[in-house]
DNA sequence: CATGAATGAGACTTCATTCAT
DNA sequence: CATGAATGAAGTCTCATTCAT
């Protein structure tokens, strides 16, 4: 852990603090406390606060975008890859707690102009989403009598309040989790 | 507005200005001003900015609260009462948005004492929505396979997430949204 | 001293020191502390430090401004009009010293609204004194090849430097310096 | 320019800046940056970012102390010399208008014991200057009603004043400001 | 010669809260 | 009941300078 670089320390104790306790509860000088370097090392690396907030945030995002992304793409059934997609962004949101739990906390603590960037981002994942459940809705699988994009809010509230409840001390591990939602969620739909 | 008692136009400007900015960015300057009263006026009759929190965060919570027990207890059908309580549920949210969305997000910005508190009502509230999903499971009708603890998270997610994303400009009014969130609910649990 | 209300003695103490080291060589702190109030109490009354510095920096213009009109709207011929303002604006830089040198040094450390607010003062007074030149020169009593524009800069340019050399220990008195110099310029205009 | 030596780039991306911005309002990130070089290369040349003040300041001032000795050991009359002078100090500020603002505005910047060198550079310079006054008071063709002192301090200041308002774009070149502002020295020191 | 990471002190500002009136 | 002046702690950020490489 203190054979990171000093930016990744940064990131690392940025991102663990911001978690548990929310961006606007936590002192600049606690997360250069515990990632066992100055302020002004921090400002060497990062801008500002928000900053370090930027970088973690777009970090999980990105990463779910590509498995959603390959996911879609991939030459499963409808079902099957809506299945898959589901229940991926549930497994990769507890397998990166912390991280996911500062994307689902902290999104209008960005800047202005941040904020617009990231709205994008995830404006996009949503629509990604939503094209898997209208394209099952076309193939005459999936229920059309509820707008495909209400759905994607249905199923990611779920996603998001993880943040909330979820304990890695709990008994059920990310994989079920994961599949009991995708579940939930194919079931709603099917005709 | 104005001829609001003094306390209940500082319960409105706090609830606005907390449902718009988050607790953490409203200062305590801005929710006299708006009211229309000054420091000394607010910490007359609220001990702190946290009172005021409390004291919004606790309202949504009771009236849903003692709506899902009358639903509840009522004598139709299970399936009808957990689609009653569920739409309900969504519906009492957007017509009490601002308050909704201040519950929704400030979680974690009550004192030790308070939340603690408040962490048992939800709790019951939890519960109290999770013995109707029981009751469903026991009486034959609903699936058995996913923990109903579990569903309650998973609908709860959605509901909380209308923060995030629902805006009354929006093309479904509030009892559309409750029922097509319902039927997904109720849809999802159906054997 | 210590009976002069809060914020009097704020713009006291900040235009002591702004003027003994300038502007961005002053720490609020020492301003409070030499006012005997907290910077909470400073933030009380003044937005930012930018602001004491604002209100200094008008109290003298707008006072010269003042006498300047007065000087300028007397039924005296010319000649006496202009000696009478050119020495006068010597004798209340020199009487109010501490806050003239601040208005001489410190143009620039305004934020930019003000600034140009400021400038708009400057200009006037500028114009003002410009045209008593012009009326003289119309007047057949000062010479014309030199542009009355620059030679105001000339003059207020002697006028500014006293911050930098005057010292109330020295052997002339402000009424002295103040005639002298009008006498100089006067004679400069002469034909 | 990128043909210059580093220190060269140094000193001339910090007198452009220290110009325009005012010695405390310019970081020394900034310089470097524009200098194209980095902070390390800075420090060793350069012991401080006094030092590069110091640097710039001093050659102003020694470039036309340099100036004045030799007009004023010219075999011209005095008149004729005093107006050299004065001209001559007005031409080479303005061609030298970024260094001579620095050295017109940052006086008190600089550290103790350079600030005290600096001082007595400047003090035989206006003595020197003084002396050509007097001069001219002895051999009675200037008035003597006035202390050549104030005179020089008179003029000094308008020279000074350039730095404030001076701008290349104006209608009038260094040459006729120079002559004028001699011609008002001038006039206003004959009999 | 030159880099650039890192320091550490100090800057301005905000804000919940108290208290004399 | 209500005011608003004042506090004091804490917050974010800046910056000249140092030093190992």
């Amino acid at each position: 852990m203190s054979n990171a670089t000093v930016p990744e320390r940064l990131i690392s104790a940025a991102t663990e603090l911001f978690a548990a306790k929310g961006f606007d509860r936590v002192a600049v000088q606690e997360v250069v406390d515990r990632a066992g370097v100055t302020k002004g090392a921090m400002y060497h690396y990062f801008g500002s606060k928000d900053d370090l907030l930027h970088e973690i945030y777009g970090s999980v995002l990105r990463m779910q975008t590509a498995r959603l992304e390959e996911i879609a793409a991939g030459p499963e059934p409808i079902t099957h890859r809506l299945h898959a997609a589901a229940a991926d962004v549930i497994v990769t949101s507890i397998d990166n707690f912390d991280q996911a739990k500062v994307y689902f906390r902290s999104a209008d603590h960005l800047a202005e102009d941040k904020r617009l960037a990231m709205r994008a981002e995830r404006r996009t994942y949503h629509e990604r989403f939503r094209a898997l459940v209208e394209e099952g809705q076309a193939a005459g699988v999936f229920r059309t009598d509820i707008p495909a994009d209400l759905t994607v809010h249905y199923y990611f509230g779920s996603v998001h309040h993880l943040g909330t409840w979820y304990s890695p001390e709990g008994p059920l591990a990310a994989k079920d989790i994961g599949r009991h939602y995708a579940d939930l969620l194919l079931a709603s739909l099917r005709l």
